[in-house]
This record gives C-alpha cells, structure tokens and sequence, in this order.
DNA sequence: AGTATTAAATTAATACTGTCAACTTTATCC
DNA sequence: GGATAAAGTTGACAGTATTAATTTAATACT
C-alpha cells in the first residue's frame, strides 16, 4: 500500500499554521481580512490548499472562535486574584471580560456577533468546549463566593453565572457595536452593572444584615 | 437650463422602493440575501441603478437598520399597557422587546450585530435618531415607574433604563448567537434577569419597606 | 419644434470572493 | 522502479461590490 495520509501529527501542524495565518489576517483587518485565498497567499501555498485542511470558511471561522473563546478563558483566569476575598474576584472577573472585549472587539464580534446555524463536525466540538470551559470560570468563580459565605445567593449559582456572563456581554456587545453613543460611556455602565446584579442576586435578607452590620 | 433632478418626493420614493425591496430580500433570506444586484433584480432595473440613491451597500443597510430600529419602536409601544401599574409595565416593556428580538433573529442581527466604523450622511442621521427614539421608550417607562412612586432607584433613571436594555440585550443576542446551548434555555432566565436588575436597581430601604409591607 | 442640457439608467469592466473538478506533483510502500 | 493515493495546483464558475464610460430620456430655452 501507498502512503495513505500524514502523520496525524503533520496533518494538524498544517491545520494549525492555516490557522495561525487566518488569526494573523483577522487581526490586522478584521473577519473580512479573512480568505482562503490570502491565507494561502501568506503560506505560499495555493488557494485551494487549505480545504484539505478546512472544508470550508465556515470551518475555519469556527476554529478562529474557538481560538478566541480560549484566548478570553486565559484573560479571565489570569485576572483571577486569589488574594482578593471571593465576592471582589468575581466583580474583577467581570472587568476582565468586559475589558478583554473591548480592547478586542474584532475578536469579540468573532465569538459572539453572528447567527445560529446547525453545528457539527469536530471543529464545532472543539468551539463547544471553548465556549463551556471559559463560562465555566465565571461559574466557578461564583461557586466559590457562595461556598466561602461571602455571596448569599436567591438562586443557584449556575444560573447567576448565567446572568453574570448575560450583562457582561450585554455591556461589550453594545460598547463593540457602537451602540452607546447617546453620550455615555461604558465606563460609567461597568460598575453600576456589576453592583446592581450583585444586589439583585444576593438574599434579601443578606442585604439587610450588610446594611445593619457591615 | 435642462432638468436637475428629479422631484425630491420622486427621489425619495424610488428610495424608499429600493428600501422595501431590500427588505424583502433580507426577510426572506438574512444579510446575505441582500445585494445590489437582487435588489436591482426585484425592481427590474439594472444592478448600478440604485447607486443612485444609496452611494454603496453600507448606506443601504443602514438605512434598513433604521427601519429595524423603528419596528422595535413600534414593538415596545404596543406592548406598553396604560392599566398596568408602573412596574409591571417596565416588566412587559422588557419582555416584549426580548420576544420581538428572538423572533425575528435576523432583523435582531442587523440591529446590533455589526462593528463600529465611523458613521456619517443622512443616513446615519435617521439610523441615530431610530435608535435613540427606540430606546426612549424604556427610559420614559422608566421614568414613569419612578414618577409615580411605583419604584425607587437607588440611580437615575436614564442610567436604570440603560441597565435595562444591557441586560434585554444580553439575553437576546445570547440567544440569537445561539450561546445558550449549555442545556438552558432563554425562557428561563428572562424571568430571572428582569427581577434581578429591578432588584438590584430598587433604593434597599424601598425593599425592605416592600418586605415590611406588601 | 428643435436642440442643448443633464439627470437617470445601462453596460462594460475590474477586482475580489467561495467552492468545485480536473489535473499534476510527490512521497511512500511493495 | 513502478503503483498508489494523498497533497497540491490550476482552471473554471457563479457570485459580489464598485467605478467608469456610455446610452437614454426628459426638460427648458431659443
């Protein structure tokens, strides 16, 4: 028998350099900086090459995501302070997120700024994945506050993770698109946001015995 | 001296003719459905024809992003209900808006979904003035609600409103962008997120009165 | 009425894009 | 060395936005 395919090794080094030249065109013009044809250009390859490697564009959008979803995991967990008390980490993670998106916001268009379609395939698996681990840091985060007394929550945890990550991304998505022009700044909205879904998450009851005894 | 222009109401309506057809391209097949030349192709005239009256693709979605704006106008103002007590009609303002959006993702999309690039025309001018009038109807709601005594924000209500619209914002764009795959769906956490940020907005000593006394 | 003027519309052309099919190269195994 | 099959290349098709050159047609003035 004849040589049937490269190393599995090979075969995603060459993905991964497709990549690597895709995430180097995004960020210098954004996503429609992006085709099969440059990238080939910035191989030295020919422009069909890549769909060896990428069935389509859609394909290698995803993986582009997934690359950003795991890009905004780290910012979050390097903003994570163990030394702060656990309700001062999550407000941090918060400023983290908000703030990674819009230093990027290329790149947070990317992640977030398009519509649903059916999903499949290994690269959607991977994007899935991404996407799970960097909620799951805020879920975490949220967790520990509970379990360490220091958040007193009237709903389970999982779900003010949710609408933790819900008015984070209500505060970047409309920074990003441009929506905020009525002459106010996100800057302004980042702490109010914070403080008044804090407050709103928290027992009531907690609110009083805070204001009482702080 | 010969002919300059045509009447500025002929101009306008083979504008807005353009305009409709371009909306129903688009509401029958998303962003991508729409081009020069199908819209060209709707009308019957040939594909540079409406350079004429929109100077590229950008003007002409933004002119039909205004359009958007002014359905979710419409929207909202129908969902408000003068019988309803202050509060509630804040709380139906919110729902309905975040209805409108899920149900019409596409047109949610070509509202928010899209990058900043600095704005300019008359069209621009309109797009703004839909936006702002959009958004006017939840800060008058707002407002209201606190007028009558009926809540009382620990904020402006300018800045309570804003809240508002982040945290609709993040629920339907997360959902439109189809992030709520996690096995939870939207219907849940609307509820949850209205009742947070009016808990968490409410002036503490106007919860615990309303805990006192209800 | 005839003609000059000029806006509106058309056509041709450029430079891209994604994608597919046919073809060539090339590395490996027997 | 020759067979084999994957990897890569080239050509082609059907789109796209946009601009420039050209044609059409309607008006205003003589």
């Amino acid at each position: 028998m004849a040589r049937q395919s490269f190393d599995e090794r090979e075969v995603e080094q060459r993905r991964a350099e497709i990549l690597e030249a895709a995430m180097t065109l995004f960020e210098a013009g954004g996503q429609e900086a992006v085709s099969f044809r440059k990238v080939a250009a910035v191989l030295g390859c020919s422009y069909a090459a890549p769909y060896r490697y990428f069935p389509g564009k859609e394909a290698l959008l995803t993986a582009m995501r997934a690359q950003a979803f795991r890009w905004m995991e780290r910012e979050m967990l390097a903003a994570i302070d163990p030394a702060q008390p656990p309700r001062q980490r999550l407000r941090t993670l918060a400023e983290a997120f908000i703030r990674a998106g819009i230093e990027r916001p290329q790149r947070y268009a990317l992640m977030f700024f398009r519509l649903t379609e059916p999903e499949s395939g290994p690269r959607s698996m991977e994007l899935a994945a991404a996407k799970r681990d960097a909620l799951d840091v805020c879920t975490r985060t949220v967790a520990a506050a509970q379990a360490a007394g220091d958040l007193k929550l009237s709903v389970d945890p999982l779900t003010a993770s949710h609408l933790f990550w819900v008015g984070a991304h209500g505060l970047v998505s409309l920074e990003v698109a441009g929506q905020f022009v009525m002459g106010r700044s996100v800057e302004e909205l980042v702490p109010q946001m914070v403080r008044t879904l804090m407050q709103g998450l928290e027992e009531q009851s907690a609110i009083v015995a805070r204001r009482a005894a702080p």
